[in-house]
DNA sequence: GTTAACAGGATCGTTGACAATCGCAGACTA
DNA sequence: TAGTCTGCGATTGTCAACGATCCTGTTAAC
């Protein structure tokens, strides 16, 4: 039950369904979720230690709010992290992956063709999450997910971009290739460009002083 | 309370008090940290989400086994995450934090004159959570924290290798140069010099089967 | 009008008891 | 003897109630 309200919870919260800065009343969500205090309790705890909520002493747990700054920090430490499973992709991937991978890169061409951002941003994240499985590498790969979940905000800002996809495109692209090749080196470089292109956007946007463009 | 019992429970894990494979019983817990079983439980929580325990439903929880290919992962992730801050201390330390780098070092020397492998062991530790620090990046400090943790009881095994502190020496002094050079790209790449070769180490044990040399 | 003390409400934190579950030992059967 | 079933002890999971703490709005004094 505990690990049901968790994920539960870590979805609603990703999903936008509480929002930064939101109160978690533990009374409310055990209402919601159908459980008592303790399971919210305990979930609660959980996403605290995954950085997703924040806790404080007698007064409660609420959303976490992601600066900018901590995005950028956050993408520094995925792009060197899945710089990481990049190259492990590119060691272990079969064949059969690489077929796999192209597909979604024809289905990001036909999306950006069509400009539909949306599934755009579905793609995206399931070639990520392709090459987390292709490498192999679960700390890595657990380690970037729980990244990726505290800047889901920053990142959610950053797909509806317009022009975004398509720059994002030939990094993808790029990246895929260099698995295909089996060139380790290049597979980490390429992800770095991609996320080093992630971390200038939201350098602009924090000189900008975190208003929304 | 429960985050007193948390670092209490973590640090007797660390410390060596619980083994791996030791299950945690809550009474026992409950009565050894003079609280109630709650606060256990919200412990062991927020210790399983870390990774340093693990719970089955219905049977309890017990000390985390990391394998030694697991340690093998967690020092990748940590080699590219220290990588990242080791660049990031390059372009961020000051004058005062070089003096104590150098001073860092030269304890380490006279440790290794001397042979202590404890105090060797100790200064390791203060040098990395120094370069944390300096780095300014608490993202990544935080996930190395917690990848250190991990794998503290392989790390252990490492620091009692005869001849281990002084390989270790040159490459710590190797980081320390480069960061007071304000040399990004060399500190990055002296740290990973640094932990590939631990994870030499690591695999050479794998290949004689896990068992202790 | 401003500040300080106070009371009330809301919410978290803790405790103790009870229910649910699991593993194991011992009995029973083929 | 081997296999299966059942009851028991140990432990976790859940719940409701109580106590502690903090915020807020009000009142009174200066």
């Amino acid at each position: 039950m505990i690990d049901t309200v968790t994920d539960e919870l870590r979805t609603d919260i990703l999903s936008g369904r509480f929002e930064p800065g939101d109160r978690l009343l533990e009374l409310p969500l055990a209402e919601h979720y159908a459980c008592g205090r303790a399971a919210v309790r305990s979930a609660i705890v959980a996403l605290a230690t995954e950085g997703l909520v924040e806790r404080e002493a007698n007064r409660g747990a609420s959303v976490r709010r992601i600066s900018v700054a901590e995005a950028i920090q956050i993408t520094q430490a995925r792009s060197v992290l899945e710089g990481l499973i990049a190259a492990q992709a590119a060691r272990h991937s079969t064949p059969s992956d690489h077929e796999e991978l192209r597909s979604i890169i024809t289905e990001m061409e036909e999306s950006v063709a069509d400009d539909t951002g949306r599934v755009y941003s579905n793609l995206n994240g399931r070639l990520h999450r392709r090459l987390q499985d292709m490498s192999g590498h679960e700390i890595a790969a657990q380690l970037v997910s729980n990244l990726r979940d505290r800047a889901a905000h920053h990142q959610y800002r950053l797909s509806v971009m317009p022009g975004r996809s398509r720059e994002s495109l030939q990094q993808h692209a790029a990246i895929v290739d260099a698995i295909i090749a089996g060139d380790e080196f290049a597979a980490a470089s390429a992800m770095h460009d991609h996320l080093q292109s992630v971390i200038d956007v939201l350098s602009q946007w924090q000189d900008a002083g975190g208003r929304h463009p």
